[in-house]
DNA sequence: TATTTTTGCGACACTTGTGTCGTTAATTTG
DNA sequence: CAAATTAACGACACAAGTGTCGCAAAAATA
């Protein structure tokens, strides 16, 4: 594979992300991503086999920016609530735009490698759910470790971790889903914070 | 439309359902329906045009199926308490077993009449979204009405109750969501229901 | 039970997407 | 700048789904 092969490569996947986040997952064809990138049958056949392949790629890229931000937060000793308010109001940001719409590609994606048997990524990936769980690991300790910085400097509540981080993270991920097919109401991501907050703060 | 007609619509309704809670919506074609009603093309197009219509038809029916039971229950005067058990219990159960498996396909359907503009339900329905947003505001009704009745009886915190509803439903859609492709931990559910009841009870 | 209406079949023509292959055009490399 | 390698094209054969239509069998009706 030359330097032009790695760009092109890197265009269908620009291509094929803003194709899964407007239409999900299974209504993109590869004849769709020939149209969008302006590629042939053959030229996108010799990068890609596959939307699945496509996909995948676009995940496992995706998935590696993280919490090494709040890491170097908690070590300058930002204070918790402060740091507490930057994350929620990100949050609340990705629960209103549409920035939440690959959800639904996400969720297509990994429900169709699950009903039917076959599992055909050449065995390199164990599983799509794997890897959806080990995201959920990584931000549930993420929440747990920033939980008890907030603790220690006397800034949170001592109140059961597991419950409230549960419930950050489903109720986020409900609003995101939701808010892809639905108006949501600038209220509901407002109202659901508040709640975290209070729960939390001292 | 004689009386087998009526019998034949139904059982396709009936074994398109199981269809759509296995594979989602977009997955379902109308050769599948085929295949597992018996029927043949011809048969099948008598009675449905499309899978979509088949899908619409048995969102109304089972839309149709709610809160009678709770205003029951409040008609006897049965402790406010008593009642969010059942309701959290009933909340549970569906977020552990598979029947949050239509989520999926309700989420797929929606998105789908979002992402294209093409509106050819013959002007009846207005607009995708706008069904399940009712239906969401139904739910929030219901739960307004019962969280005031607990409040009159002293048997729930008198707190903010939009925020407390939204982050109920919100959380439970996101868990259900997420155990059809994810294996959900039989605590998630518990502990989410445990701090909504923390948040309720005096 | 004769007649009409409803139900159901399956072949047919059409559309859309898949994956391959030989060939040409463009890059890289020595 | 010539040779070798890589990138891209687009026709082709195939697979799967759609929607229709004429016709026969089965129900309903009178």
């Amino acid at each position: 594979m030359g330097k032009k092969g790695e760009e092109t490569k890197k265009r269908i996947r620009q291509k094929a992300l803003s194709l899964f986040a407007r239409k999900g997952f299974k209504s993109v064809t590869m004849k769709d991503i020939c149209i969008e990138t302006g590629l042939s049958r053959g030229g996108l056949y010799r990068y890609y086999e596959s939307t699945h392949q496509i996909f995948s790629e676009i995940m496992d890229v995706l998935m590696n920016a993280q919490d090494d931000e709040l890491a170097a937060k908690m070590e300058k000793e930002v204070p918790a609530p402060a740091i507490l308010d930057e994350i929620l109001g990100r949050y609340e940001k990705e629960m209103l735009d549409g920035s939440g719409s690959l959800s639904i590609a996400i969720l297509e994606f990994y429900s169709e490698k699950q009903s039917d048997g076959r599992s055909d990524d050449g065995g390199k990936d164990g599983g799509g759910d794997s890897k959806l769980f080990r995201q959920y690991i990584c931000s549930k300790s993420m929440w747990d470790n920033f939980i008890s910085y907030g603790v220690k400097r006397g800034e949170f509540k001592n109140i059961d971790r597991e419950e409230i981080i549960d419930l950050i993270l489903f109720s986020y991920q409900g609003v995101r889903m939701f808010s892809t097919i639905m108006p949501i109401d600038k209220q509901i991501p407002r109202r659901i914070i508040s709640h975290i907050k209070k729960a939390l703060l001292v």
